[in-house]
RNA sequence: CGGGGUGUAGUGCAACGGCAGCACGAGUCCUUUGGGAGGAUUUGAUCUGGGUUCGAAUCCCAGCACCCCGACCA
């Protein structure tokens, strides 16, 4: 059910929805006060408005520094996958059938071998790869490609779940099996740092177990993190491939000795779908909230002038600001147009911008400048001699504080629990629960049906410890990661 | 694909089977400008196709679209 909207409010429709009320509405609402992103024409697809993209772009322009750092490069692969290539792998082809869109018309007429388009593009760069692949000298081979994939899904959610979303996915190649599970774990911790460094949200590592692992992958690493609902969200995964896909594939080598080996491989990603989860994490019920690191306008000057005498003088000055900042490496913006303030604290509020300055002649008289933290509202007036060091200061204390928050927020959802009743309790009450788990896949198969939840992952550090299994009383010896999930 | 619901102006809603209206938005002008301002004025709609009726936004049938719940999922 749709929440009804108040017919004649006069901010109606401005209005976000409270969390506590509808948090699918309130994730709607927050993504369009931000004028983030809007469905399109075609059911399910997403257009992401300039807002939103930017967002996307310096997640592009951060993990693309990291990826090099590593070695890793850029490629770009086909779209469409010949229907015959997607079905070599027998579990892959399996997982994705249900959600493929298939080209079987095309040039005036029917095909003769169907185009899928590719829902993810390990079977058409492993193709390749095998007659890139020669020698042990050609390994380990790192490609990483930024690119849209299309995933038909039945029910699709503004950034978290669309038809078709734009990612990288990296793929490796290596001459042992240790090297190639060093290198996703070591993908993980590359995530696990841009998800909590740059984006503040902290997240559980983990193995995800054999239902949830990738179609086709030996095992497949994730990091979780808690929305606000108290549900999980996947972050990211990467995935130890083993050598599935080489052997079909034909992904061979000649080693030092001269004999023939199959490489061993990797895949990993990470989607539009964190913006999802940046939304889901930050947000408030005034709009978005964007951690000034992932943020591209970190700081917005908005100008108050109520006479025109004084609007050159206060204009000049914020441009004079706006520029000292710049010279810093922050981000900023002037907003100089000609409307009442208020209108302006509103929309830079609803975009989740980190800092608002505030300049007035009052301000530019004393030789300050408001400013306005949009995490947590307070007021700072702040002398303008040494603005840029201040700006700079309070941006990196918002960063933290929004991490601290998100981590305390779900430390405080996470749940140990050891009996059933408890554990029933604990996922009623949405929380991330910690539990015993003795690894069949048909325990975990009832726990999903009768709770609702997933096995989210199995946490690394987590200390040896013999127990029963929540469900069945089986003996464990780990505790494992159960949520609702998005 | 199954269950439920809704289709009226850009948006949110109203109209007993009898002249399609209100609020907000948008455009223009004037006054305003330290948290979404006021006044004047303009703009603009019954999802599609059938049927019942003197007469349909309203009743019936079919189609289409959207929303919610489920199965699926980065």
């Amino acid at each position: 059910m749709m929440l009804p909207k108040n017919p004649n409010e006069k901010f109606a429709e401005k209005k976000i929805t409270a969390r506590k009320d509808d948090y699918s509405q309130w994730y709607l609402d927050v993504i369009a006060a931000a004028d983030l992103a809007e469905y399109g024409p075609v059911r399910g697809c997403m257009v992401i408005k300039p807002h939103g993209y930017a967002l996307w772009e310096k997640t592009q322009k951060i993990l693309d520094e990291k990826f090099k750092e590593l070695g890793v490069q850029n490629a770009y692969f086909p779209l469409f996958i010949p229907e015959k290539l997607l079905k070599k792998e027998e579990d892959h082809v399996e997982g994705f059938a249900p959600e493929t869109a298939i080209v079987t018309y095309a040039g005036g007429k029917k095909l003769e071998e169907p185009l899928v388009i590719r829902p993810t593009s390990e079977t058409i760069m492993y193709d390749v790869f095998s007659n890139w692949i020669k020698s042990y000298r050609d390994l380990p081979l790192l490609i990483n490609q930024w690119a849209n994939v299309v995933r038909w899904e039945m029910r699709p959610r503004l950034f978290l779940r669309t038809v078709e979303f734009l990612w990288q996915e990296g793929h490796t190649v290596h001459e042992t099996e240790a090297e190639a599970d060093r290198y996703a774990r070591q993908m993980l911790e590359i995530y696990k740092d841009f998800a909590e460094n740059i984006m503040a949200i902290p997240v559980i590592l983990g193995v995800k177990s054999e239902s949830e692992k990738f179609a086709g992958a030996q095992c497949t690493y994730s990091l979780e993190a808690m929305m606000q609902d108290g549900k999980a969200l996947q972050f990211a995964t990467s995935h130890n491939l083993g050598q599935n896909f080489a052997k079909v594939f034909d992904i061979k080598y000649l080693d030092k000795n001269g004999a023939t080996q199959y490489g061993w491989q990797t895949s990993w990603g990470l989607s539009t779908r964190t913006i999802g989860g940046l939304i889901m994490t930050h947000s408030d019920d005034k709009g978005l909230v964007i951690p000034p690191r992932i943020a591209s306008i970190q700081v917005i000057i908005t100008t108050i002038a109520p006479s025109p005498e004084n609007k050159e003088t206060v204009i000049g000055k914020a441009k004079e600001i706006d520029k000292i900042l710049k010279n810093q490496g922050i981000g900023s913006l002037v907003d100089s147009r000609d409307i009442r303030p208020g209108e302006k604290y509103f929309e830079w509020e609803k975009k989740g911008i980190p800092i608002r300055v505030e300049l007035g002649p009052k301000d530019i008289a004393n030789d300050s400048a408001v400013l306005v933290r949009r995490d947590t509202g307070e007021k700072i007036i702040a002398p303008l001699i040494d603005i840029a060091k201040t700006i700079a200061d309070l941006l990196a204390k918002i960063q933290i504080n929004l991490f601290d928050r998100a981590l305390e927020y779900q430390k405080s959802r996470t749940k140990t629990v050891d009996t059933w009743d408890d554990f029933v309790k604990a996922i009623e009450g949405a929380n991330f629960v910690l539990a015993h788990w003795s690894g069949e896949k048909d325990v975990e198969a009832q726990i999903k049906k009768e709770t609702g939840a997933t096995i989210r992952c199995i946490p690394f550090n987590q200390p040896a410890e013999n127990g029963q299994c929540v469900k069945s009383g089986k003996p464990s010896t780990k505790r494992v990661l159960f949520a609702k999930s998005y």
